[in-house]
DNA sequence: TGTCGACCATACGGTAGCGTATGGATATGG
DNA sequence: CCATATCCATACGCTACCGTATGGTCGACA
């Protein structure tokens, strides 16, 4: 046998691993299975490694958790609303950033799994900012569209809970939802309702 | 010590368990936990008694797993529509239903729990069934208030979606939706884009 | 009041995963 | 080319839980 062979018995040819790749696995699983799928041995034989080199970058299970996390927090928002700078005009900001995060979301479990592991303190910290983020940019654009405060962080509101219920509708009953163009004009009526609605009381 | 004590050692004063109760219990470490709660040990425990009451009314965990997906099914859904059958006026009938369905949702951490678990080909199926259900009621409220089917069914979605969402948040971030009288003053405002939008497209 | 069936307790073996300990491999600077 | 720090494999003990086996308890009813 050859002194020098590729570490990994199959696959691709990845040799030492970074408390990153542990992360990302990390995040994986847990849009699978929730937290609870997040367990050590079976995330290392996934990365063709063993406990050993987890146990060497990382405290334990909660820091790998922790550290999921905070990588999921910045890459799930900071990096869509990043991708909006360049759009001056707030109403084509608003479209693509719905259009975008449902896009996105579409394919990232997290989104769903998240919220109902909300019971873990630190899972309800990052769902508390990420929220707030969140929220608080859309009421930012209802504001540059003209609206007053407390009716932007209405609508803020309103465009929210629609983009999370929609994410969770298409995770767990995709097919009730319109797909391809019908999906489009559905957009389309949607930011109707919220850019042009009645103040209402 | 006396021949007849009372079976359980503090708390109510059960001595038989039923199937039902097991059930029960397993939809609320369901709701605290996600499907990993459901575990049979810690549910006696919980309930004052051993495995063997649970091994004698169930095959094993599956089985207790559908038996109580079947229980959710029922009371989540039926007993709220059955509830309205009273109400003639199809807006009214509308309003009640929004405003009972999220007061019932904002303490059942299963409406949120469920759907991260929709890996499970079980809960999967209950999620399509309790999902049609529902959009169809809604669709169907929709029609009788004049719209045609198509809009109907999308107004249906986005109701239901909307509906989705704000209980998601209700669970996660509870401080970023409207308490009290500024909740209501939401619902109304939801309602009115609802029912007065514009067709669209 | 004895008996039978429904219901439960307890003990057991098996598996999965956590965390630790310790030695082996690998790269890199002296 | 060796030494040291970095990184990983393996073996171990521990706990939680699943499912089975088996005997015990209690109530209904003849």
């Amino acid at each position: 046998m050859a002194q020098r062979h590729e570490t990994v018995p199959r696959g691709g040819g990845r040799k030492r691993l970074t408390a990153h790749d542990w992360a990302d696995a990390a995040l994986t699983a847990m849009g699978e299975g929730g937290l609870a799928a997040v367990a050590i041995e079976p995330l290392a034989a996934r990365l063709g490694t063993t406990k050993g080199s987890f146990y060497w970058h990382f405290a334990n299970r909660e820091a790998l958790i922790e550290a999921a996390l905070d990588r999921w927090e910045q890459k799930s928002t900071e990096s869509v609303i990043a991708g909006l700078k360049s759009e001056p005009d707030p109403a084509m900001r608003l479209r693509r950033l719905l259009a975008e995060a449902s896009e996105l979301a579409a394919e990232d479990p997290l989104e769903v799994s998240l919220p109902a592991s909300a019971g873990h303190p630190r899972v309800a910290a990052v769902l508390r900012r990420v929220t707030e983020r969140r929220v608080g940019y859309l009421a930012q654009l209802f504001i540059e569209l003209g609206f007053p405060p407390d009716e932007a962080r209405r609508r803020a509101l309103l465009a929210y809970t629609g983009y999370l219920g929609h994410t969770q509708l298409a995770h767990a009953v995709p097919e009730t939802l319109p797909a391809g163009e019908d999906g489009r004009r559905y957009l389309d009526s949607v930011l109707d309702t919220l850019m042009t609605a009645t103040p209402g009381s």
